[in-house]
DNA sequence: TTGTATGCGTTATCAG
DNA sequence: CTGATAACGCATACAA
């Protein structure tokens, strides 16, 4: 008893017309009698008709779909970034197919290559911490396919993108960070590589070169895998910590990195703010519960979903080639959490 | 500048061959000549030669994806499922297409009309909170789609079902509720029509039965939304505040009625555990560093993910109807956390 | 061993 | 107003 759909052929059959006439009809060109389409709509309404998507994609020469690659859907940021891009997809009559690259260069050209070659109208991507060989997205590109970076973002190629705005985010923490007293302000990062890193670590930077902070790239720890494994974040943590002038305060530069710093400190029995200042990056909605309830800086995911796929949309259905592109450089929001033990801390320290 | 892939048919007339000589050719069969094939693969591989998927499926009348149709993404138990169900999908060469039905009847609907009709191969569903009316996944059961219910399943609808033992987790965690001291346990938990809600609290009243504890169900309370909403939460636990005779504990039933429980209470100036014990299901991997560390019944989500999926791709991939069906019940895990504060008022309370 | 013809479901083009 | 036919890209039964 297998699955088989109606087809417009089993319509023309059942109601003695041409198949080009039921899918006038239902496409209710103004062509066709009103009796005719009257039958054929009534017809195809009562057994339920469905035009099947794929001969329309074969004949269109589009699926109606658009590829989305993330390292990972379970991290806060992505798994909102994919809401926002359902969201607009969906208004839109365009599936999502997703894909993860965990954070691996293989697999994330694997996917790449499947999910390309006609099964995707176009592509949102932000990169993995691995990637450093942009060739292959680079060919995608140039053959026509309509591609949006979001987040972790190819500079060299020229085309929309969409982003937080790391430097002034990264900036404005530091600067909290600062005037809550801290002087010797560490960084965890993801790969130095990456636009998110570069971006983050020049706000850094700044802040501290207009507070005559000197900057000690001692103080600048990398994490190859983006913090995805636990104990990558814990050696990064231990050589802080074994440094002969130890930081103060830890700043994370990524959703993972900063969960797992805290978690460490946890672990170490260090005492946060206490011993240690923390100040990161999250999309979690948990940070204002956490203890200490944690400041941190949130990106708006879900929107830059949306507009990656907005911008994505507009490419694909634009007629002509576009050839002027935008990068959308949202706000992010330093929250400040202040439990009374964290002003206590911090009021001693001064 | 169009993006035009290369086609078998390109292939043919560059080489002075037939259309089917090439095909036969790329697809390795024996009766074709060395040279001939040599030629051909070489040809294509040097002109990065794909097919084209959307007439593969056309053909084989497969589009080799699946649907997953969850309430929400952004929510650590599903996105971790989605984790599990990409992966399996991935390694079999299957897309994994995403839709959300963000607790709503209606897009729940609308996206299972969106996803059948022949672009889906299968589908994993975990029902909307909503979902009352099974009418439509019936008939596409009937119809031979392929599907497999996880978390929030369809007791009626004889297929796969991939869920947590929700009886024996939730009745842990009574228990646990219980020997800390706890004699007035509330519940606040998703609508009582959903599969893992009539489980859970089943698990709960078992618990409160073997420990000679009365049943009272002024202090189950119901979530319509499923917690998406702060303020219905915020509801119930008002109404349970207010009762004559106060809960000194709540069990929540879910992912966002866990947090949401806790940031209320925060709110409120209740302390966890000294005014009010706190005990739920939740997903997230934040939970040991919540202030206070949260016990929690956690679900195996991403081996669901991946058990679901596999049981889906058997199903779409067995050759005969298949007749015996599996429901697939993983243990939960309790974690509990003892931070020193809890147990102190623990202590006290006894 | 290779080529020709057909069909998957749909729409567009051309006839009638 | 309606019908026949070709085409989208591929695989395959059938011919040669």
């Amino acid at each position: 008893m297998k699955f088989e759909a109606l087809t417009i052929k089993d319509i023309a059959k059942a109601l003695g017309l041409s198949t080009s006439t039921v899918s006038r009809a239902l496409r209710d060109s103004y062509e066709i009698s009103a009796e005719t389409k009257k039958m054929v709509l009534d017809y195809a309404e009562k057994n339920n008709y469905h035009p099947n998507p794929i001969a329309l994609s074969l004949k269109e020469r589009r699926s109606r779909s658009i590829g989305v690659i993330v390292c990972e859907i379970a991290n806060s940021y992505f798994s909102q970034t994919i809401n926002g891009i359902e969201s607009i997809a969906y208004n839109n009559g365009y599936n999502v197919i997703i894909a993860q690259s965990r954070e691996s260069f293989d697999r994330e050209v694997l996917n790449l290559q499947y999910l390309t070659s006609r099964s995707i109208d176009g592509l949102i991507i932000s990169i993995s911490t691995e990637t450093t060989d942009f060739s292959f997205l680079k060919e995608l590109h140039q053959k026509g396919m309509p591609i949006v970076f979001f987040d972790r973002i190819v500079s060299e190629i020229d085309t929309h993108k969409v982003i937080a705005d790391n430097f002034k985010g990264a900036y404005e923490a530091t600067v909290h960070l600062i005037n809550s007293g801290y002087k010797r302000i560490a960084t965890v990062s993801n790969p130095a590589l990456l636009s998110i890193t570069k971006e983050r670590l020049a706000g850094y930077k700044a802040a501290l070169q207009d507070h005559d902070i000197e900057f000690d790239d001692k103080l600048v720890k990398y994490c190859q895998h983006g913090g995805m494994i636990v104990s990558e974040v814990e050696k990064v943590v231990d050589e802080l910590l074994n440094l002969k002038q130890k930081p103060d305060a830890v700043f994370a530069l990524a959703d993972k990195l900063t969960t797992n710093c805290l978690r460490i400190f946890k672990v170490k029995g260090i005492d946060v703010p206490g011993d240690m200042g923390l100040l990161g990056f999250s999309n979690t909605d948990l940070t204002e519960l956490l203890d200490p309830p944690l400041s941190v800086i949130r990106q708006p995911a879900f929107e830059m979903g949306e507009i990656a796929t907005t911008l994505l949309l507009q490419l694909i259905e634009s007629k002509r080639p576009v050839t002027s592109f935008e990068t959308r450089v949202l706000t992010t929001d330093l929250l400040i959490r202040n439990s009374t033990r964290q002003l206590n801390v911090l009021a001693g320290r001064r």
